[in-house]
DNA sequence: AGCTATTATGTTCAATTGAACATTAACGCT
DNA sequence: AGCGTTAATGTTCAATTGAACATAATAGCT
């Protein structure tokens, strides 16, 4: 797709967006390969643009975007708990944020998306463990199985979403922990997308 | 820490580089809040690089870089599987990568990290799932109790290190699984230092 | 031999852009 | 009343920077 040069062109590109923070210019690419005119430049440019890998904003200085800004990187606001009876979350209670591309994360394009630190063991059954991130989407359609935070008698817990019989139930997958079935209404607040675990140094005990 | 008018510019000067991916000008921010003169788009400028909010690169255009860009986040390959008697990892088997900043993800700056799709259930009872991510460092120090991915008679496992009166073996976490103990030499290729998991939708019956 | 894509040079121009200087005003603090 | 911080105006200058034009060499393809 790329000639050589074409690509190294494009790494140099990257690489000082990377380092820098910023984009390089036409002559600072120059310079990089000891060419002796700005014009080489601008026919890599106008060639890597034409072939996608490249936008340009034209007549701006250092405007280069390139696909390594276009991997969608999002932030994700981390809850250390979802304070009870707010249907819509707030900046307050955000504890901190992940950043991490949206392929891996599981996450789709409009949703909202928000992490919530897992406290407790009654998950552990479901391999969801006291520190975990758990990252959910505010979706509408809920399915049967789906581990869910739901906000049951104003406090927000993380349960699996169990339909049985025509009404849903929040089960532990703990079977210390019982089964929520809900009063009234059930206000399923995010389904889990996925699940980040910073692995605890092991304990030591002697060393 | 900072005015609400200062705020403002960060978060438009961070705005922009998001939207359209580049740094916008003084005169853009300028125009954006309606000011009559640069110098006080300078001012505002100064007084985040002097805060820390902001780095400049000083007499260069479109040069201004936030916090934004500098949540560093690190490009992890994932290797469907270690090819057996690979010590050095080469391009070649890796399946993809994730992004995903650094703290989150509890990487440490020097070393070199890699991920590692974990293949069926032995290290279940540790929680660690078929088809998750494992995220490994190439650290030298391994402590009792680590999870690490080891090269043990030609094939790469992930297991538990466990050290008993002297001796090093590396132990399944499900009791279906037989503890390797190593006839030779034991090498490890990195040590778990978090998990990423995808959550697969429930397994539907009906519909 | 003719055609096209790639890689390269040398020069010039004009738009873009950061920066400086002199002034003013409101606000809170002492 | 005096002082520092924040916020803002108006103007000018010079450095930065993208872009265009004419020209040319090399390689692969038909």
């Amino acid at each position: 797709m790329l000639t050589d040069r074409q690509q190294a062109v494009l790494d140099f590109i990257q690489t000082e967006q990377r380092e820098r923070g910023i984009t390089p210019t036409t002559r600072e690419i120059q310079q990089h390969f000891g060419f002796a005119s700005q014009t080489s430049v601008m026919q890599y440019l106008a060639t890597l643009e034409r072939k996608g890998f490249l936008d340009r904003h034209a007549r701006k200085a250092r405007a280069l975007v390139t696909p390594l800004q276009k991997v969608r990187i999002t932030d994700i606001p981390i809850y250390g708990q979802i304070p009870a009876g707010m249907a819509t979350l707030t900046d307050q209670a955000i504890e901190g944020h992940v950043s991490l591309d949206a392929r891996s994360a599981n996450v789709s394009k409009n949703g909202r998306t928000f992490a919530l630190r897992v406290r407790g063991d009654s998950m552990i059954d479901a391999h969801i463990l006291d520190g975990d991130l758990v990252i959910l989407e505010d979706r509408k359609e809920v399915r049967n199985g789906d581990v869910v935070a739901a906000l049951i008698d104003g406090e927000t817990t993380l349960k699996r979403y169990v339909m049985e019989r025509g009404r849903p139930y929040l089960k532990a997958e703990n079977p210390m922990y019982p089964d929520l079935i809900p009063a009234r209404e059930l206000r399923i607040q995010g389904v889990m997308v996925s699940l980040i675990r910073k692995q605890t140094p092991p304990t030591r005990r002697k060393r």
